[in-house]
DNA sequence: ACTCTCATTGACAGCGCTGTCAACAGTCAT
DNA sequence: ATGACTGTTGACAGCGCTGTCAATGAGAGT
């Protein structure tokens, strides 16, 4: 398991000391063009791998980015793996899990994770990054942090879209699209970002001077099945009273529970989005596959993934090129606001006409 | 970043030298109960972990599995995770991402990754457990790997469920169900399970002597948007020449493409299952939540996960519990074959009667 | 009592690398 | 020519832990 060839073969075949050898392989300034090319050289013809845990060790830095989460979605789980595995990979940077556990102690856990596997930087998922303990533990240890997070503690770097902003804009193009009657499904409230949704959606019903109806808004978690449970609360609410009022459109705050929906209005015979519109957020795969396919909010999450590597690696891996940070997102001090994009599809585009102005 | 508390204070606060830490740290047996008992207890007190990073370095072991993958799908990547996640916790291992990059030679990239990482074992998942190249150079270099593969090169153990059996198994269904017409959507040639799930289908379709429609064969790429594109060619196949004739039912090898067969469906005003019925593979999220919902395969992947983390438990972590493999697993040698099942749902149930004998 | 065994413990030397610091050019102004 | 400086290199001491091996003590057999 040790490998092959160390830094001393490499030292021995360039004919120079294992320190000059570090110093190339760690791209230090101070090395002869000459000198390094030679190294290079012999690096490359034994293909030679510094090992991580010596380097670790010796040199206090573990070249390894923790991601630390707690029940994400498996598509958002993915894609940040993605965007920050890409980065990983320019820095030479490897990616460790860190599942939160079920455990009395979840911080603790995840704590004790930290001072073993000693990551140089970690990024922290929602609802993680809202967990007001664990940044706190963390910024005691020390550790070097970035949040995905829609607001989160407010403490250190962040990557984010504007939520509320967003959530806004969906609930705005359904009330420009003629619906009135609109129902809303809040995420859990551990996830911050689940009142910042529900605060845009009712910032767009009052400034259209539309009402809320209370029936109408339900409480998931974020799964399936939780917006197959709220549907059907809001699709049958009032049944049992013979009131066979319902909402014309349901607005939920992610894709999996808007697939609930959409699940639950064609077990009642309703069509979407003939009787019921649908939104969601998030655009995971799901939302594409749907038919009809569902209206969503893009969030650009492995980008954000990237940006929260890049952060890292700001703090980390001083001196190695940092990522385009000049493209489309706003970015202050040390986080990063990236743009949302309304995708409006199939479940919220009726095929018969409209009135413009009901 | 070193951790704050080190063996030396263990030793210190226990009363014993740094080596007695280390039996009870490793669980090595000769050591006293009453010594141990007090090592524990300073240990708890200290809140101490031991570096992972010195370990590796002093021990040749890194207590790191890395899980290689190229390309795989969110949901099978994910619970996989799950169940290698759980296992590693257990054992004290730490698991590290290896995706495979688009380079030109992706061998080459993932075998660096081995050696700067030193990972005590590997999860190769398809289409990698599939790749002789890549099996070869491992097995070259002495690192311990389970597959997760269907069929594999043959080389080292392996988690995997009978894929043809499997595939046998859904065609039967749809046979039974009445369904004659039947299409199928190959996976990409790279994954070894793509001609095992296609051999399933073609023996189901020949034990009951049915003609097989090479215009109702198409090969995908396990994306819904290959399924979609598939779908259209089987559906449209015989349009030009006037030939309305089209399957009654599409078998996808697996859901992502199933899923682009259902949206293919709609888009063509079909209805599912009555003018179409479709099946998939793999049981993703997906299948259940799509209407109707989604006949498919269950894999139990986050159990394959959970079996391929504990056989390499066995030979990296010797001493330690391994996990319970006598549920409903068939284990051999080293390779362990897991139970799949059949999820009939709505896609292949039509509503109207179905001829018992057509 | 005396040896032989074996369980228990600790001293010590590294694992492969990096940080520190000293050594030694070469360059330039004086 | 002298000193001061900067750029380049290597010797060396660990990083926190484990493997090896030797030392100790306790019990078993004669």
């Amino acid at each position: 398991m040790a490998p092959a060839v160390t830094i001393n073969d490499v030292a021995k075949l360039a004919g120079v000391s294992i320190k000059t050898v570090s110093r190339v392989v760690n791209r230090e300034p101070n090395v002869r063009q000459h000198t390094r090319d030679a190294v290079q050289k012999a690096i490359q013809s034994l293909n030679y791998k510094p090992s991580l845990a010596a380097r670790g060790l010796a040199g206090g830095r573990s070249f390894l980015v923790g991601l630390m989460f707690d029940n994400a979605s498996d598509s958002f789980l993915v894609d940040l793996q993605r965007g920050i595995l890409r980065i990983c990979r320019d820095h030479h940077y490897g990616l460790a899990l860190c599942p939160a556990s079920r455990a009395s102690d979840r911080t603790e856990d995840l704590m004790l994770w930290v001072t073993s596997t000693q990551p140089d930087g970690i990024v922290l998922t929602p609802p993680l990054s809202d967990d007001r303990d664990l940044v706190d533990r963390l910024l005691a240890a020390g550790v070097q942090f970035v949040s995905v997070s829609s607001a989160g503690t407010g403490s250190g770097p962040a990557v984010y879209i504007d939520e509320a902003h967003a959530a806004r804009a969906m609930a705005e193009h359904l009330i420009a699209s003629g619906y009135r009657d609109i129902g809303f499904i809040k995420g859990p409230a551990e996830h911050a970002c689940s009142e910042l949704r529900y605060r845009g959606f009712i910032e767009a019903m009052q400034a259209a001077n539309l009402p809320v109806n209370p029936d109408w808004i339900q409480v998931g978690s974020f799964d399936f099945e939780s917006g197959l449970d709220a549907a059907k609360k809001i699709l049958g609410s009032n049944k049992n009273q013979g009131q066979s009022r319902r909402p014309q459109a349901i607005f939920a705050s992610n894709d999996d529970m808007a697939a609930g929906v959409m699940h639950a209005a064609y077990q009642d015979g309703l069509s979407v989005p003939d009787d019921l519109a649908v939104a969601g957020f998030d655009d995971t795969p799901i939302s594409r596959q749907f038919w009809p396919s569902l209206s969503t909010v893009r969030q650009p999450i492995e980008k954000i993934g990237e940006h929260a590597a890049g952060l890292l690696m700001n703090c980390i891996a001083p001196g190695t090129a940092m990522i385009n940070r000049t493209d489309t997102s706003t970015s202050s001090d040390t986080s990063i606001v990236l743009p949302y994009e309304l995708m409006v599809r199939g479940s919220t585009q009726p095929a018969k006409p409209q009135p413009a102005k009901p």
